[in-house]
DNA sequence: CGGAGAGTTGACAAGCGTCAATTTGTGTGG
DNA sequence: CCACACAAATTGACGCTTGTCAACTCTCCG
């Protein structure tokens, strides 16, 4: 019962940038199936050639490095759009693990295949540049936040990240959002404790400026989030794959 | 006087992958022109759209972000070979800056012939992703330890990655390796105030590990280095544009 | 000779990590 | 239905890594 990419329920989405017709029954072919992950599924792993590539449709994941000293980095949120793998599809190997964190339906495409695609679709070609570049965009800002803010500052850089993300993929409900990741997870993302991550979450949460929780990010202050955050609320528009 | 592709003092290093005939010719047409570039020269600009897209043939550079708060992370140090300005040439806009810090030789490329080397030549548009693979690859190792790692082996990491891809390049001479940024440089690439960094770089010379002095870095002892930075001293292969 | 930039060092403060105990929620088995 | 185990969230106490402030040196250059 794979959904036909001229049915993906992404492809409308303001987010992403628009695809012809032609190169939508490219897709189609390019294609091979689609998967169910359950929570914790390892879709890809760190140092390891996977044989194939994805495109989150929905549920959300971790992209993570185990370092030496058993700590962990998350680098990223996976969020429906995303396309995973690309690290594996040009160099021949990971450089992060992905993992799904709630269930997950993911576009599943073959790795050989994206060296036909080179040859035979310059635009998708061109569209997967693009997305490559869109993530080094996103790690500079990363790096940035992780390497020279303050705690209360990355958490709210963070959560709107979060929030405009998922208004732009359509899960937002007024001013709510699904966030179904641990705490962990996000001091692992900015590069702090657990305890201390949760003190100043209580910290916005008294401020009155957003809450987190049982999965769900309120955000009560909008305005105050922004100025935080030191983000604008306009998110990229990316190709989908 | 530009150089032609051909007579590229980097292409026959064992950094770079293999160039065929077909690719060269090519890409000599897709060249405009050569730079030189005085230290301080800005060379890409946050935010902006640049007309331009280069190769650094010679001397290093500083990419990096300013922050609201007036602070400033550097996202890379530019090196011989690195390609810059793919954020521009894909998605229209720079996530960083790029300033020359030494004087530097670079090829010049125009932009709007992005688009066609991507129609026109399937194997350079590839080469373009992979680039970019890479550097996705380097911002995550670099976020990793910018968020899990003390001073001490964050700057043991940023030196090991210096003294290998010099010695790459074919800068470095014996144990030692030509590296002009200062250390206000260094530290606002791992998070750190110039106080601490200059306060670790000290531990890490008593300890006899290495010593950085007038623009030269020297390697003292190897193995200690490697151990602490938990680098690998192989630099991965890449294309060159 | 004076000033600016870079490096160095010490004293002190603070943001953040670690340890530990408690609470809450959820699923499992008796 | 309760007892129990387990994961996650929460809170307080304490300490250490790191940042800030400040003074001094050295070099380069006008």
């Amino acid at each position: 019962m794979t959904i036909k990419c001229e049915k993906c329920p992404l492809r409308g989405l303001p987010l992403f940038l628009e695809f012809g017709r032609e190169e939508l029954d490219y897709m189609q072919k390019f294609k091979t199936g689609e998967m169910q992950a359950e929570p914790g599924t390892h879709l890809l792993s760190q140092g390891e050639r996977s044989p194939q590539l994805f495109t989150a449709l929905s549920g959300m994941g971790l992209k993570y490095k185990m370092l030496r000293n058993g700590s962990r980095q998350v680098v990223g949120f996976v969020m429906p759009g995303d396309f995973l793998g690309l690290q594996a599809g040009v160099m021949g190997e990971m450089g992060h693990s992905v993992e799904a964190v709630t269930e997950m339906t993911l576009c599943v495409f073959n790795r050989a295949a994206i060296w036909e695609l080179f040859s035979a679709h310059p635009e998708r070609s061109f569209a997967i540049a693009h997305l490559a570049a869109v993530e080094e965009h996103f790690l500079g800002d990363a790096l940035a936040t992780v390497g020279q803010r303050p705690a209360y500052e990355k958490i709210a850089w963070a959560m709107a990240r979060f929030f405009n993300r998922a208004k732009a993929t359509g899960q937002a409900v007024k001013n709510t959002a699904p966030l179904p990741f641990r705490q962990q997870d996000l001091a692992d993302g900015l590069g702090l404790s657990l305890v201390h991550t949760n003190k100043q979450l209580a910290v916005l949460r008294r401020d009155g400026v957003l809450s987190w929780q049982n999965g769900t990010l309120t955000v009560h202050d909008p305005k105050a989030l922004e100025r935080i955050a030191g983000e604008e609320s306009e998110v990229h528009r990316r190709p989908l794959i």
